[in-house]
DNA sequence: GATAATCATAAGTCATAGCTTATCATAATC
DNA sequence: GATTATGATAAGCTATGACTTATGATTATC
């Protein structure tokens, strides 16, 4: 299974995670997002398909406005990615920790 | 407690997960990983130091190379991060299920 | 039906982050 | 000790992405 880091990408940014922290806090609306932060509405629209297209949030239109939530999906992917990596790179960790030689250390390690 | 999402911000550059992925998958040295990458050693480097402040890897110094390998320390942080995330937002997220009104769809949510 | 409100998309600008070459420091080898 | 190998840092260039204003589409309200 492959994985394209969307999460990582959509989180990287933040603006974008104000937006998705603020969301995650209470459901809200475009317009209420943009009141709050100090950007135009336009951008908060931009940052709002990022999270969509990662599946973090989810639009719900109420009338004219549309809500977003936090979407399951997302979180749930990223924990399968973590779980793998975790089991996976971990157990080869654990296997070098085990099978490691004893070294003289020389010089410290970069900052 | 406040996260920062450095490990999030590492994970979002395309070439930095090369190199976090190579690393996973076994220990590297710096030219090593310069070598199997389409960027120079200097690229390399900086993608690592930005993987060590993220703390996703350690330098094991091994003579004159020093030998990368994963650090569990920062995907720990991360699966803290999600947990929170999960029981917090998530549990928000059942209440608003539970407590979401009849609503008449009007048209199809952004795509 | 006209007006107002909400929000997505388009087009263009600009700052940041990732890349390069150059260089220095440290460690191994002859 | 001189040379070679390894890798971190510095300085500068450039492409990407986050922002802006402008606009169109949809819904609610008068």
């Amino acid at each position: 299974m492959t994985y394209d880091y969307r999460h990582m990408v959509a989180l990287a940014d933040p603006t974008r995670r104000q937006v998705f922290e603020l969301i995650a806090a209470n459901p809200r609306s475009v317009t209420e997002l943009a009141r709050l932060l100090p950007v135009s509405q336009p951008a908060v629209s931009q940052h709002l398909k990022v999270l969509r297209d990662a599946r973090l949030v989810r639009a719900e239109p109420r009338g004219a406005s549309n809500i977003y939530h936090i979407d399951p999906e997302g979180l749930g992917e990223m924990r399968a990615w973590l779980d793998s990596m975790w089991t996976d790179a971990l157990g080869a960790f654990r296997d070098a920790i085990n099978t490691k030689r004893e070294t003289k250390v020389c010089r410290q390690p970069p900052r």
